[in-house]
DNA sequence: TCTTGACCTTATACCAAATATAACCTTTAT
DNA sequence: ATAAAGGTTATATTTGGTATAAGGTCAAGA
């Protein structure tokens, strides 16, 4: 019979030596035997349940649960272990695609914060359909400073942990202005919203924002949104276009870059138009 | 300015006092201002920063790195995490999906062995077509005991690893004889294989086994293995068949129940017919 | 004003699953 | 004989928290 000492044993099963004396501490993986010199010395053999516990291992199994299951040597216990580790599984590659789906986002919105037009610029767009999840604070944001703001994100964030979806990272947030607000100069709006993807979030929590041509213009400061919303109403005027639904104040960027401690915005203020 | 306490800062951001703490104390994230009493006291406009803290947790970056990262204030080197994170997760969603499919295959095994015949089962079985890697030991299994399988199937094992497979659970392994081998009653077998999936492994890695009918017959003990060969070949002869390519030795489950400390292994002795 | 309870503070220990180190012993090869 | 390689133990470190103890602060009610 072939006497493995931890080292043999470990490079035979790709595993270090340390971890194989750990193992022995905890009772998991023992040697087959101790020489007199206190050497660990281990059989091949032992290779197949140190094959076991590497498979449950890379199911991320906890080395305490491991031993449990191979303690009650139960079959079908470690059979329905497998089956548990399935579903995880199954889970965390949900979880994972929703969460290669945000990076893509949040990727796009630096690109599009490098390449959105300087503050102020006033321009055309169509923009495809999107879909928000909203919120509504009951506050009236234009009553209140940026501060209130922040609030008010908490608050939508709470909601979307009640909803059991993703904590999305509000790159791109934003507050809805009625059509009719918007018309007649009214600053109220309580809405607040977040873009969100149609195949992570059930359809019944969406709100669909239709395509369309959007008269746009660019606003590095939260503060100045009043006044560029005028511009963008004069701008609608000049060109002979008509407004034709709800106004949106999407930050499309917004990255606590600076030092002050709050966010680096960049909104673009929006609102559907057609020729009159 | 609202200040907040720990706990309230706490609670608006779905985090725990002791996180918030922990936080400030490795300089991740501090409360704007300290209290004479020794309070923290946060703004509620920091929210924006830990928002990215938590966006950047959530991938899985490292605490230390997303220091680094934030108190570079690069938006490119942030940038560029993200994107390596992108990379990551796209791995890790190749990895996950593997996964899913061992431990399928792990769980199929079980209700394999639960469901096989009993020792010593001769009949005919049609199987599908199968993929297997296999690797040349140079060896002949024969000469050798089950020690030296056992050191095989490490050998194996290295070579999965240098392929950079996916390390598969071996149970579902097995040795090949040469149809001409098996027809002279010459025991020299050098060839260790595992059964995988194509989707999983590089087509030039794989060998195809063809789909058809296989004289199978059930062994519950490697030791028993020449002396079924024996009569798998007189069943083929009784039913007027003859075989048409090479037998394998597959262990169709391979658990080590026993307190022996090696396999339990349920072999299914094989090779494919027609008729003559 | 006192007390109570909620809330804050720090320091320390604990968790998994290793990895790293120090201090020391054994084996093997030169 | 000596040195290198490899074995032993015990202890500390890592990560991202959670848990606990012992104590300080604050606001409300009696």
């Amino acid at each position: 019979m072939q006497q493995l000492t931890v080292g043999q044993m470990a490079k035979l099963n790709h595993i270090s030596e340390q971890t194989l004396r750990l193992y022995d501490r905890i009772g998991l993986f023992s040697p087959a035997h101790r020489g007199e010199n206190g050497y660990r010395y281990y059989d091949i053999k032992q290779s197949a349940l140190l094959d076991i516990i590497q498979y449950m291992k890379s199911l991320g199994i906890s080395l305490k649960d491991i031993k449990k299951q191979l303690e009650g040597r139960d079959l079908t216990m470690i059979e329905s272990a497998l089956r548990e580790k399935q579903r995880q599984t199954e889970e965390e590659i949900k979880r994972l695609k929703t969460q290669r789906r945000a990076l893509e986002r949040t990727i796009e919105s630096f690109s599009r914060y490098r390449s959105a037009p300087p503050d102020g610029t006033l321009q055309m767009e169509y923009i495809g359909q999107r879909q928000m999840y909203v919120v509504d604070t009951r506050v009236n944001f234009y009553d209140y400073d940026f501060e209130h703001y922040e609030n008010s994100l908490r608050r939508l964030q709470d909601s979307l942990v009640k909803d059991d979806l993703p904590q999305i990272y509000f790159c791109n947030a934003g507050t809805i202005l009625n059509r009719e607000n918007f018309l007649a100069c009214k600053f109220y709006s309580t809405r607040l919203f977040v873009f969100v993807d149609r195949e992570f979030v059930p359809e019944s929590l969406t709100t669909t924002v239709p395509a369309g041509n959007y008269a746009c213009i660019y606003c590095d400061d939260f503060y100045k949104e009043k006044a560029y919303i005028s511009r963008l109403r004069a701008y609608i005027n000049e060109i002979g276009y008509e407004v034709c639904g709800d106004y949106i104040c999407e930050s499309i960027a917004d990255i606590p870059v600076a030092k002050t401690d709050s966010r680096g915005m960049y909104l673009r203020l929006q609102v559907p138009v057609r020729f009159r």
